[in-house]
DNA sequence: TTAATATATTGATATATGTCAATATAATAT
DNA sequence: ATATTATATTGACATATATCAATATATTAA
């Protein structure tokens, strides 16, 4: 059954020993959320690492004048572990279901020991922060130094070459949420998104949007 | 000598043996920097880490609209490594002395082989990375989230108590840098040090800058 | 010392973008 | 079907902030 070998699908754990798997196996949590369900919240101390194995879900930073800015969408299969772990032991930031979600929750302290004991875990780990890492530089470059325009593009084509990997494709948030992605109001992401349609560069239909001219989304991104 | 023994003053090496430490002097490369000069830059190769061990240096973000965001400053003893070495081996950020200055770098692989070998190593390396992530997680709040006023009291806070560890402190780097920390135009810059001033909050005096209610400025930091 | 250049400072203006308000449409409940 | 609520859309306006321009001061060169 899927979820009983919840691990299998998550690359995370494929240099796993027989033994490993096992004594992950006995340490999990699962744990099924309702669309808008917070998984985790920023500042909430942090003790497990989770495997994201179904649903959506949003990472976002919380504090200051916006309500929220959205880092990253996640879908199955995704190993979220908190910034935390190793000086603070508390989230940097939020975690949320976007629909019916499914995480398994293993406990940071069996995470240390496979890292010290497996090599190769260690370095898919060291992998995954560093991958977040780079990340979050692109975000706070693009975010600081692009005009609405740009970003918005930007989380367009991130939608749908990263995120769904589809050409039309059915937005799972809401066009308010896709401006905190852009950090702009919603209502100049309903704007922007209008200005585009004009341009006949995109095609918004309800939530179904298709991406007509990549290409110059691309342009626009890069170029403010 | 200061140079020859320089792994000794970075508590990265605390944890290693003798043998390790000997091969590390072994492959180590010093390098010594006028002011200003370019450690290594944004998009290029990475392969070596960097302890940092003389002088101050910025980190900081090119591309878009802006010339330049600074990340942090840097000042001996700081191990430097790149977000790219699990991945695309490029560097994410660019690095550039501020004063004369000096850096010692290790080929990756070494330092690689290290972190397999030498547990305490390990968890030191991904300790420093993850200080960086929650580091990059509080600049993307505060820069996308923050008034003007609030970045640059936030900057000159962190100026103070954690870079120069000092509250008259005399600034080594400029001040359109100063906006450049902060996320705006060097006039911006110029102006809201004058206001801040005005409101007999700090004082400034050429370069030397004295906060006179720090508490005040955390205030505004924090309610931007 | 004087000229020349870079840095600092301030003011006026333009622009990006948020906020508030009005209305329209869609979804849901009664 | 009608009322009710949430969501979407657009317009007018306010404001944060950058840009441009003018001038002042400091620093360096001749």
């Amino acid at each position: 059954m899927y979820i009983e070998n919840w691990h299998c699908s998550n690359l995370v754990f494929k240099g796993l020993t027989k033994d490993e798997l096992a004594l992950l196996d006995q340490n999990k949590v699962d744990v099924h959320y309702q669309p808008d369900e917070i998984i985790f919240k920023q500042e909430s101390p942090c003790s497990h690492v989770i495997s994201f194995y179904e649903g959506q879900a949003m990472e976002y930073l919380e504090g200051g004048k916006n309500d929220k800015i959205i880092l990253r969408l996640i879908k199955p299969v995704e190993f979220i572990s908190g910034a935390g772990f190793y000086s603070d032991m508390k989230h940097h930031f939020s975690l949320k279901a976007i629909t019916r979600a499914s995480a398994c929750f293993i406990d940071m302290g069996i995470i240390k020991e496979l890292i010290s004991k497996n090599h190769a875990f260690a370095n898919t780990f060291l992998k995954i922060v560093h991958d977040n890492l780079i990340f979050s530089y692109q975000k706070l470059s693009s975010l600081t130094s692009k005009y609405q325009l740009g970003r918005l593009c930007e989380a367009l084509l991130y939608l749908s070459n990263d995120f769904y990997e589809a050409n039309p494709f059915e937005l799972t948030i809401s066009k308010p949420d896709l401006g905190a992605m852009s950090n702009m109001s919603k209502e100049s992401a309903y704007r922007l998104l209008h200005e585009l349609e004009k341009d006949g560069l995109i095609l918004v239909n309800g939530n179904l949007i298709t991406l007509l001219n990549s290409k110059r989304l691309e342009e626009i991104s890069r170029n403010s």
